[in-house]
DNA sequence: CCCAAAGTGTACCGATCTGTCCACATTAAA
DNA sequence: TTTAATGTGGACAGATCGGTACACTTTGGG
């Protein structure tokens, strides 16, 4: 069982479901798109349900990885890279495939919270929360954990609005407030 | 052609519909729980495509009057009412039957942005900034379009994450954010 | 009562869904 | 070369999908 062929498949996997969508994407078709062979898919996983939990542990990975890093590359303070973020997701958001998250759109097409792939993309957003926080506690900021919560209500809601495509920029919308925001947290700590 | 039982249908596959997900939920599926017949059902709709479209355009009613009433009810200045916004959500996410916002989902489960269900659930959104909008403009705020973006940012965001169900209280972290927003608003204006 | 018109439910259609079965190709050791 | 093990793909199964055909019931005017 070579791992090449089974990453191969989670990856294109990952490609068609985050366009089409779970559920609109049945077996065959990502037998036809990935060329691999279905017995080959049921041996690597032994449901839809288990690729699809394969999918989104990549895709939470990789996503994180990139986001993390750009902001890094950004900005060097931890402040600066709070503020970074929303400069990330707009070029995010400029790339040719966007449709919105797909961490947002799993929790959408299983609804149910205590199903296994809505409780695995919650726990994106945690760990997304957890890194915030962090930045926020590194730049000294009054509340982090409270302001952390604030800039990824910004974050989250810019997602769907790219998506929905009813407002030119929702990223420079988001860091706007975003600004005002940390602004606000640190005239607190100051006084 | 009775319009009670076309009006009963449409009412219940919106609970269906919300509950399950558009494409999770058959037609056969609404036959069982509404009681209605295959026959009836597209009689009334030409396809399950014009169903989900008027249930959208019911939701999308009902909606925003029991969002913009609760606001009127909760407040008696549009800059009250701003506020009032959130307050009002988080009765919404409060509900027993809390599943995230319909049209939010409809454009995940669409994600194609010509799909006409997508293009509606948009329209939705579209409304409710201008209803936001024109609160901002009353209450004399400065650049009253932006602060409305804005704060549909942190009402998405809010929404989504009630969803997620990894905070305890999103719709007051949202508020506390909209605060500070609106304020940085009334001093501009004032400067 | 008779008849036309409208509305209803059931059985069914082809397509597609997830998941399985099985014959075959390939490889490596004896 | 023989043999056992492994991985492969295509055909298929049972269920369900959106949508249709048709026989039936109900209703209202003469």
């Amino acid at each position: 069982m070579r791992p090449n062929k089974r990453d191969e498949l989670v990856r294109k996997a990952l490609q068609a479901f985050y366009r089409n969508g779970f559920q609109a994407t049945g077996m065959d078709r990502l037998v036809a798109e990935t060329g691999i062979s279905k017995t080959s898919m049921y041996k690597y996983f032994r449901t839809k349900e288990d690729l699809i939990l394969a999918v989104l542990r990549l895709r939470d990975e990789e996503f994180r990885n990139w986001l993390y890093r750009r902001m890094e590359d950004m900005a060097e303070t931890p402040r600066g890279q709070l503020i970074a973020l929303f400069d990330a997701i707009e070029e995010w958001f400029d790339e040719p495939g966007y449709r919105s998250c797909m961490f947002i759109k799993a929790s959408c097409e299983y609804p149910d919270t205590d199903h296994a792939i809505h409780q695995q993309s919650a726990d994106h957003v945690r760990l997304l929360e957890r890194h915030i926080t962090g930045l926020a506690e590194e730049a000294g900021l009054a509340d982090p954990a409270a302001l952390a919560r604030q800039l990824l209500l910004l974050m989250d809601g810019a997602i769907v609005t790219a998506h929905f495509h009813t407002t030119e920029n929702p990223a420079r919308d988001a860091k706007r407030a975003a600004e005002r925001l940390v602004t606000a947290h640190e005239l607190e700590q100051a006084g």
